[in-house]
DNA sequence: GTTTACGTTTACGTTAACGTAAACTATCCT
DNA sequence: AGGATAGTTTACGTTAACGTAAACGTAAAC
């Protein structure tokens, strides 16, 4: 099965993809966050399956909880039934937005500190070589 | 103690800026995080030691481990010694940067992910009023 | 002088996110 | 027919990052 039929992929071509293993996949889908089709025993995985995959690596080198991940895939589905409940999802949403503001400033700093080391290290280097 | 003197602060006067228990405190210096000084028994932590804690903090942010946050630290340090060394250290550097972009082209998709879940949801509510 | 508050060490417990191995099934290859 | 290859389930093992509790020291406060 080294060629996916047509428009779905086998668990291997998947993991291998993404550099990860099938182990791995298996494990998200026993936490709910995959659910792809079955071909007798044998696991089918479609395009949105693949998708939600990827959105959970995204997630992972956030370093985000495969909870958070999933809470932030179904943020994207469209099965909030009433008002109160899109209210709340609307204020999820608006956390998650803080959350990732705050890592996006995070990063700036750290991004700072490396150029700081960087100008450190090269420094050190200039005099080791004179 | 509820007054730091001078220029140094308890453990439970960190803890309590940074929203985190005196046991994880404790942890990081176990891990060889920190290393405050000590007045008998008891710890004292100066300034540096207060930046360090803020760094790991920011770290863990970001979804790195404590390796990973003492690596970065350690970046940052004047303890490394000949040329090898340096260009190894300037390599580190580099790939750390490499990872932050990386992450920084996350938070933008996940962001804009987010965009479209709260029009989709606002959509939803406007439907719902009508 | 004994609570109360804060500190200490030691040690066992817990959760998330998989790794690893065993035992079995289905299929393709030669 | 008899491996080799890829899939499956079940289950125990492992690591990081603490939580939780016990048992104790010390110093200020009442």
């Amino acid at each position: 099965m080294s060629t996916a039929s047509a428009d779905s992929y086998s668990i291997s071509e998947l993991a291998q993809e993404f550099g990860i293993t099938t182990r791995t996949i298996r494990f998200y889908e026993d936490k709910g966050l995959l659910s792809p089709e079955r071909r007798g025993q044998t696991r089918i995985y479609k395009p949105e399956d693949r998708v939600r995959l990827k959105l959970i690596l995204r997630g992972k080198r956030l370093g985000f909880s495969l909870d958070e991940s999933r809470e932030i895939i179904d943020m994207y589905d469209p099965a909030h039934g009433n008002v109160d409940q899109l209210n709340r999802l609307l204020d999820r949403i608006d956390a998650k937005r803080q959350q990732l503001r705050q890592q996006q400033r995070d990063i700036e700093k750290m991004l700072a500190q490396l150029d700081d080391a960087t100008a450190r290290a090269q420094a050190a280097l200039k005099d080791q070589t004179d």
